[in-house]
RNA sequence: GUGGGUGUAGCUCAGUUGGUUAGAGCGCCUGGUUGUGGCCCAGGAGGUCGGGGAUUCAAGUUCCCUCACUCACCCCA
């Protein structure tokens, strides 16, 4: 096995061939997808000032508290590598020193939380996300979840199933708390050491405890809307219509809990059956973050990649069967027969054909096993007697066929099979 | 941070109660006579058994430490 010397740091891997290609399909088509929208990209740093993330997340969040990268560079200054996208992009619309109008922005990249790996967690993972900045109604969420939705389907996912909730605003927050307790307090002998602990710290936390006796408990809870004030109620039950309206299957789950502070109002989460305990493809809500004396407000997502291509697998979308192959494979027989080829090789790629052929000085049927092995769908072959013709064998790996052809010839077969 | 599982060839894994030069399948390389792949046959390369220490005449096999991978908890994408 390989010493350590030659690995990755833990929770963070090198991706190449043959996933790498799954990975490049969900870029491309992801960015095909928000030009849609009219999402434009935003690329931000990957490390920013440690406040940016306390601010925006909040304090007292696990991502903030335990999960960051965080280092004091030589001038002294906190910094701390992204745990997600949000925030830089709240840091960047909050200096624009104006109100961002119909700000539409999306990303994709890396981000790194330092938490101990398992299925579907590493420390340094991918995001796509989007952030539609200020247009605060029902409508804009809708469209988020819409594109999200659409999203997915584009990639090729068809399980995914989505899990809609509201957070309530801000000033909302004590009274679900106080509520949560009142009905959970004569309860609190049945609930498991963990919930009994999150009582105190993050009572919503209980709601979506793994214990299935903490479950059956939490089942008969009211649900949390009951705990908000009317215009919270009002704005899930206009965020459910449009949907609807938009032939977007969501599942309200009053019992879904999202961890981050930011967010107020509308939460929903994406779930898929290939991903194990872990089961959270992507999530998002809306958010509200209060920046001096400006407050910004919007609504976005982000998809875990890692985890989004275990579900791509899952649902029979792989990475093989979306390698890119050449087109064509030069055989050559002898030193003037290889030089020629060199050449040709380069006259074809230079026509958009994607090509190879060997380079180790090996035998015919050496090169032909290396031919077959590269998929291409063609192979040409050229040896002293076709120099002396001024021809080229043109032969059908899939047929087993093979013509004598000119190079007039050669050109219209290959021209077809050209990559883009 | 806590707990379980696993580390033997490029990959997937066998290796009996510790005992001679550590195996298989797949992959890779070379051949099976003149310039043709896939199938078949033959041969070959490739491992300090994750690393370190201990016990023993003898350790892939036992014990301790360490590193890594993996799954789960906390929490999150």
């Amino acid at each position: 096995m390989a010493s350590s010397s030659f690995q990755p740091i833990q929770g963070m891997s090198d991706l190449t061939t043959p996933e790498i290609y799954l990975w490049q399909m969900v870029e491309s088509r992801s960015r095909d997808v928000f030009q849609r929208y009219g999402f434009s990209e935003i690329r931000t740093p990957i490390m920013e000032h440690t406040k940016v993330f306390v601010r925006s997340l909040g304090e007292t969040t696990d991502v903030v508290s335990k999960e960051m990268y965080s280092l004091e560079d030589r001038g002294g200054r906190h910094l701390s590598l992204r745990p997600e996208g949000t925030a830089g992009v709240i840091r960047h619309v909050g200096g624009q020193g104006q109100e961002a109008a119909e700000l539409r922005l999306y990303y994709m990249g890396p981000m790194f939380r330092a938490e101990r790996p398992q299925a579907g967690r590493k420390r340094q993972f991918h995001q796509v996300g989007v952030e539609s900045l200020g247009a605060p109604n029902p409508a804009s969420d809708a469209e988020c979840i819409a594109l999200q939705h659409h999203l997915f389907n584009e990639w090729g996912l068809k399980n995914f199933s989505i899990r809609l909730n509201t957070r309530g605003l801000p000033e909302d927050r004590q009274a679900v708390a106080d509520g949560l307790r009142a009905w959970l307090r004569p309860r609190l002998p049945e609930l498991c050491e963990d919930c009994r602990r999150r009582f105190d710290l993050n009572v919503l936390r209980v709601l979506d405890c793994k214990q299935e006796a903490c479950q059956v408990i939490v089942d008969q809870a009211p649900p949390v809307t009951e705990f908000m004030s009317e215009p919270a109620r009002v704005y899930l039950d206009e965020v459910t219509r449009l949907l609807g309206k938009l032939s977007i299957a969501v599942t309200r789950d009053p019992k879904l809990v999202r961890g981050l502070d930011y967010y107020a109002h509308t939460v929903w989460e994406i779930t898929h059956p290939a991903l194990g305990a872990q089961d959270a493809m992507a999530g998002g809500g809306r958010y509200r973050v209060t920046l001096g004396n400006r407050v910004i407000e919007g609504v976005g997502f982000a998809a875990g990649l890692e985890r989004v291509m275990t579900a791509l697998e899952g649902e029979g979308i792989t990475a093989q069967s979306l390698a890119p192959g050449p087109n064509v494979w030069l055989v050559s027989m002898g030193d003037r027969a290889f030089e020629e080829n060199l050449e040709l090789l380069q006259m074809l790629r230079r026509h958009g054909i994607a090509c190879g052929m060997d380079m180790n000085g090996r035998s015919m049927k050496a090169q032909m096993r290396v031919a077959g092995k590269s998929g291409a769908p063609r192979v040409i072959i050229r040896g002293e007697s076709e120099l002396e013709n001024g021809t080229f064998q043109l032969k059908d790996m899939q047929e087993g066929t093979q013509e004598d052809v000119t190079m007039p010839e050669l050109m219209a077969r290959l021209t077809p099979l050209r990559v883009q």
